[in-house]
DNA sequence: TCATGAATGTAGCAGTTGCTACATTATCGG
DNA sequence: CCGATAATGTAGCAACTGCTACATTCATGA
């Protein structure tokens, strides 16, 4: 297990770093060998085709990003979804979080043209968000609570790319606004 | 005015049928060129460069987005926020507007790469949302009120785009119930 | 009619793409 | 030490990229 996996996990880790700084969709197997120190013939070697160094990227991207969402926000109970959201928010803005968001977009849009490798990994990521927010909601915290938080959360993302920070933040404080007086409105 | 104009329009126009359908940014010149019944060489004639091509095509989507936005939602005063964002969720996810989706979401993805173009044409598309949306809430309906439902509305974008529906359906539903008893609340 | 400009066709260039064929070196078990 | 397998280097192919040079046709006004 320890020399081609390392092997591959090294390269991994340097092809990542350039992919956080130029993008997914857009790289092609020469610079991302340069950015490896190795030549496109070995990535061939090594994943077999350019479906598959994305495909390993992709998922070694997915975890460094989970992982990255644990360090930015602490595994604690927030007393509202605006708290959480808002905390979140925060670190989504963070600088070193800017080429994970821009990968995750580039994620998104190429799940919408139809690239199921992305709409996979994606909807992967999705899912272990979710509980990841469920599991920072006060303890009465149903489900659909983390799944409309997290929406919104999709919406901030978007309106800050475009450069509309200012819508997103209505709807951060609208969500404030409406969970302020305790999540659990006991449905309905 | 004329002759010029309408034959850039009739490029733009096939072009734009292509898009909708194949992607915006791994659009290429002789593709393009092919679908317009003319050559590579005439678009760059005509528009310049590729980027003064995928400029026109921009702003000519963005006029056809939002001109298909109000075929699809009328313009009429609805009872909530709640119901105004179940229609056009419902809209969205017409297959008609899946092209739009696609390209819509592309847009995004390019903006975050900080293609400053697409970056003008996305916030453009925005700011008119914005007004559309206050157009169809109730009278006493705050614009804050229209940017939290818009971006909530991206959020539900992305959801679809990785085929989690389910959740975007989560923050539909919230925002229909917070909503429900009257969109003005007086504030705070 | 004819000259001038717009409009279009043909060929091609230099660069990048993913990928392959072939040869060479490195490593390690017997 | 040696033979097999893994690992890597070198060269290149065919397709595609945006774009250009050059030649030609077309239309239109003087």
């Amino acid at each position: 297990m320890s020399g081609i996996n390392r092997k591959r996990e090294n390269l991994l880790t340097s092809m990542a770093a350039h992919v956080l700084e130029h993008g997914l969709t857009t790289a092609s197997l020469r610079p991302l060998a340069k950015a490896a120190g190795t030549s496109d013939r070995m990535l061939i070697y090594h994943f077999g085709d350019k479906e598959g160094v994305i495909a390993a990227l992709l998922s070694y991207l997915a975890e460094g990003f989970t992982a990255g969402l644990d360090a930015m926000v602490p595994p604690q109970r927030f007393t509202s979804q605006g708290a959480l959201l808002t905390a979140i928010v925060a670190a989504m803005r963070a600088p070193m979080a800017a080429g994970y968001a821009r990968v995750w977009l580039e994620i998104v849009a190429a799940s919408a043209r139809g690239e199921v490798a992305y709409a996979r990994t994606g909807g992967a990521i999705i899912d272990g968000f979710v509980d990841w927010v469920q599991a920072r909601l006060p303890e009465g915290a149903q489900p659909r609570d983390a799944r409309a938080l997290l929406t919104v959360l999709e919406g901030v993302m978007v309106m800050d790319a475009v450069g509309h920070g200012d819508v997103a933040d209505a709807a951060v404080a609208w969500v404030c606004r409406t969970s302020a007086d305790g999540s659990g409105d006991g449905g309905k």
